[in-house]
DNA sequence: GTAAAAAAAGAACGACCGTTCGTGCTTTTT
DNA sequence: AAAAAGCACGAACGGTCGTTCTTTTTTTAC
């Protein structure tokens, strides 16, 4: 691949990027992000080869720019409560206002378009949102073996409950319009982490 | 409208809910929907005379029928902590396995892809969302000023991690394909109301 | 500077989109 | 029995979809 076939490459991904936080990956057509590239409609699909191929190259190229600006920049903290109160920090801090992305995370998006659509772009999903998932719950643990959560944290419940909020947090900002619900999530996210779900308390 | 009109009607909303579970209420297309209905295209677009109509038909109806089978009936219990407690396992209950809908709730899908696309869909979807979430937070305060939950929980923070978690499963089940997500949610359900987050908790 | 290679444009395709219209077929009303 | 009304159908419209070709332009290599 020539140099500059690549630097077109990644305009494209730019701008379908920005185009997907809006419309959806599902909802991206051909037509509309040569458009917005600037190019014709054949010159664009030749970068790709197929629809399918461009939203696959859509949503990894997301993921890893996800990857690349939540999950990286913790690990150069200490291992443990830390890194997890840093890693949520950068979550919250990517939905509260405008980052890059004019209409919200396209991935929490395309979960939801391609949950029942079988295909490479799901497999693509499945595989980064359960990696975020995964590393989440092993965060959590490691706060719990390094002493910095109880012992008896429920980390399972934890885990889930940190990855709600973001959800939370995304539907109430985007949908609602509620601007104060990252403030609110930070909270939430304090408080948690200050009085994690413990298995000890478990009802009648 | 004769009674004959109401029933067509009625089934086309049965089978363009269940399509909509799978493709989304975006995803829906007359042609579709009328397949699925073994109607014609222009008999099944007449009952509704645009797309835009169908798409708003359904998610009213949508609501409507959530509304009535997790909310309506937890008004039959006693104010507080019960109803609320009925709320979430009735909610969780229709994520964990095959209700009616063959793909996942249609309306949480529908606030991801309508929350940037202007217009009658949108509009309904925020009216209905927000009222779950501010009765959410509603019963919570009950629960709190009937002293089923300490007086100073942070009710906010209580309801965003109860409304996320619904979030948060059906991610992790639909997406994710993990089918103990509801029994860790309902978990996650059982120590929050044990033990709710306190607005004394607030660190350092 | 020129020739080969790569990238973008252009035109056209079949399929499906939402929508409109005219026509039968029932069902109800007179 | 005749007339009226309501419902669904099939055909057709302009438009856009994804995709495939061929042609032109731009970049690269010598």
């Amino acid at each position: 691949m020539t140099a500059k076939k690549m630097q077109t490459r990644e305009h494209i991904l730019r701008q379908a990027l920005a185009l997907a936080s809006q419309v959806g990956v599902a909802g991206l057509t051909i037509g509309s992000v040569a458009e917005a590239c600037g190019l014709s409609k054949s010159g664009m699909f030749a970068h790709f080869g197929s629809k399918e191929a461009l939203q696959l190259a859509v949503v990894e190229n997301a993921q890893q720019h996800f990857v690349r600006e939540v999950f990286q920049p913790i690990l150069t903290l200490e291992r443990g409560l830390p890194r997890l109160q840093a890693l949520m920090a950068a979550w919250l801090g990517r939905l509260d206002d405008g980052h890059d992305l004019p209409g919200g995370c396209p991935l929490m998006a395309a979960v939801y378009e391609f949950d029942d659509q079988p295909g490479a772009v799901r497999d693509a999903l499945v595989a980064g949102q359960g990696w975020q998932r995964d590393t989440l719950l092993r965060l959590v643990q490691s706060a719990c073996e390094a002493g910095q959560l109880p012992a008896d944290t429920d980390a399972e419940v934890l885990a889930l409950l940190l990855f709600g909020l973001v959800q939370g947090v995304h539907h109430d900002a985007r949908l609602l319009g509620r601007a104060d619900s990252a403030a609110l999530a930070r909270r939430a996210c304090a408080i948690l982490l200050a009085q994690p779900p413990r298995l000890s308390t478990m009802p009648r």
